[in-house]
RNA sequence: GGUCUCGUGGCCGAGCGGUUAGGCAGAGGUCUGCAAAACCUUGUACAGCGGUUCGAAUCCGCUCGAGACCUCCA
């Protein structure tokens, strides 16, 4: 298998050849959402990202094994007075039990990435479900001597690490500069330094999520869940970990941390981060109240979206960016992605229409490495579909008649828009009528015979009042030289 | 305050030392009964000021502006 893949890594802000340290098998581990809320448009980016890394892994013939965490414990609030656990604050808050809010909003977001064509990772491990092998963790670190208890709390000493291991190799920190800068925050004074991050909490009396450890009954530190199912599922070391580059500090520089003095080793080989979606230049985030649901973006329902946008426009327009650039929604920016999805996905179905010619005017091949380099380039989407869409204006100038392909050509074509649209970039053309299509088809057939005849009858005023009745019920009537044809609109 | 990233034509967004990115919108044309679609033609942009270089959007410095992280966050 022929591989020449360069993947960017944020360890060494380079881009590097990506070889798995077990070709052709390859682990990959990727942050997963906390279930506390509905999925937004910045939930989108990395679910798509690394579905996209999945999805070309897999096409280049590499064994996959994707795993993508649900985080259902162990997140603290920052703004609550005692720290109280997200899932726990939720549920006391609709009088749920913890496990019922997780379930609602994991059913959510599935059916969320279903919608935008996101492939189930190969194994979504609960943290709930892993509190096992977080302790065992925290134990082996406690053993080594890393960890130190206060009032039941064990916390991981930063200080100490850094003696033998540089501590924010990944964000490019400086433990001094942590020292001088880390903020105040409540609660800190269970800790040698601020920069100390917890192992297990001890949980107050109000905290409904609590496990039985060594310590106290409590639950894991934020960043344990990541290190112990990554470990357990991927290995003590494996190639990819992917994220938010929001992550990147302190989550990720914790989980290094911790699997370094866990298993003597680094973890991960390649550390990638998707860059953010901002809403008019600024982060969206939860917290920021600027979040824009997936579900609100898919209906059109919130006021600042002019219309509905398909998850398939949301897909193509992540798509349309580097995953490690930041991506700026706007309407005008959405409905300019929905048209141009609409242009390449219609072009694909021509390519079955196109008729053999005696010579070839384009060079397909050639388009063809030009994919796969765009690909092999840290993932680069949007030249690839740049590149697709020359391909575009190929295809509908040979259905035109003014330029030809032969045969082996258009069977290229075929191949490579079905690998590269359906398989790799992962869009599909949006599913229209349910069930009755025999009868739409039938009685669309009938109306188009009306119409063909009126158009015989020169009796323009019957056509178009055909065509502008249907236009109205969202069918588009088209004239080609071959007939009339007719699509339904979105 | 510290660390870091970014500023590209009307909009989104690639490129990162010398060739058209691409999409959408706009303009003109071909086709059409009229449309729609499609095709052809059309834009010469890289925050500002210096510097390096034969040559810079691309490298360096400064200025201005925006953003991220430093605290849960995708």
């Amino acid at each position: 298998m022929e591989n020449n893949l360069v993947i960017y890594n944020t360890l060494s802000r380079k881009k590097e050849a990506f070889v798995p340290l077990k070709s052709p098998f390859v682990g990959m581990y990727v942050c997963g959402p906390t279930v506390y809320g509905d999925a937004h448009l910045g939930h989108a980016r990395p679910a798509i990202t690394f579905d996209l890394v999945y999805r070309y892994l897999k096409h280049i013939g590499f064994k996959v094994r994707y795993v993508r965490n649900i985080t259902d414990v162990g997140h603290l609030e920052a703004d609550a007075d005692e720290g109280e656990d997200k899932i726990a604050k939720k549920a006391r808050l609709e009088q749920l039990e913890p496990m019922e809010v997780v379930q609602y909003y994991v059913n959510r977001y599935r059916e969320n990435m279903k919608q935008l064509n996101v492939l189930p990772p190969s194994i979504e491990p609960h943290a709930s479900g892993h509190i096992i092998e977080q302790i065992e963790m925290v134990k082996n670190i406690q053993d080594k001597g890393f960890a130190y208890e206060t009032n039941g709390s064990l916390y991981f000493d930063v200080e100490k690490y850094n003696e033998s291991h540089p501590y924010g190799i990944l964000s490019g920190r400086k433990i001094e500069d942590l020292m001088a800068n880390t903020r105040e925050l409540e609660g800190q004074d269970e800790k040698k330094n601020p920069m100390d991050f917890a192992l297990w909490k001890k949980a107050q009396p109000e905290h409904i999520m609590r496990w039985p450890s060594p310590w106290s009954d409590g639950f894991p530190g934020w960043h344990m869940e990541c290190s112990a199912m990554g470990c357990k599922y991927l290995g003590e070391e494996f190639d990819i970990h992917g994220g938010g580059m929001d992550l990147m500090f302190p989550h990720h520089e914790a989980e290094i941390a911790q699997s370094q003095i866990a298993n003597g080793k680094q973890a991960v080989k390649y550390w990638m981060h998707n860059n953010m979606v901002t809403l008019n230049g600024q982060k969206m985030g939860k917290s920021l109240g600027n979040a824009i649901d997936l579900e609100a973006a898919f209906t059109g329902n919130h006021k600042l979206m002019e219309q509905a946008y398909s998850p398939m426009t949301i897909r193509f327009f992540i798509l349309q960016a580097q995953y490690r650039s930041t991506l700026d929604f706007s309407n005008e920016a959405l409905q300019a992605a929905e048209k141009g999805l609409d242009r390449l996905l219609k072009a694909t179905e021509t390519i079955h229409n196109l008729k053999t010619g005696e010579t070839s005017d384009f060079n397909i091949q050639e388009l063809k490495d030009k994919c796969y380099a765009a690909m092999n380039d840290d993932f680069n989407s949007p030249i690839t579909i740049a590149n697709l869409f020359d391909g575009v204006r190929w295809i509908n100038s040979v259905n035109d008649g003014k330029a030809s392909l032969k045969r082996e050509d258009i069977e290229l074509l075929k191949t490579l828009y079905n690998d590269f649209v359906f398989d790799i970039l992962g869009l599909k053309s949006e599913e229209v009528g349910s069930g009755n299509d025999g009868l739409v088809e039938g009685v669309m057939n009938t109306i188009l015979e009306l119409r063909k005849d009126a158009k015989l009858n020169k009796d323009w005023t019957a056509a178009d009042k055909i065509r502008d009745e249907l236009a109205k019920l969202n069918i588009v009537i088209k004239d080609t030289k071959d007939g009339a044809t007719w699509e339904v609109k979105e």
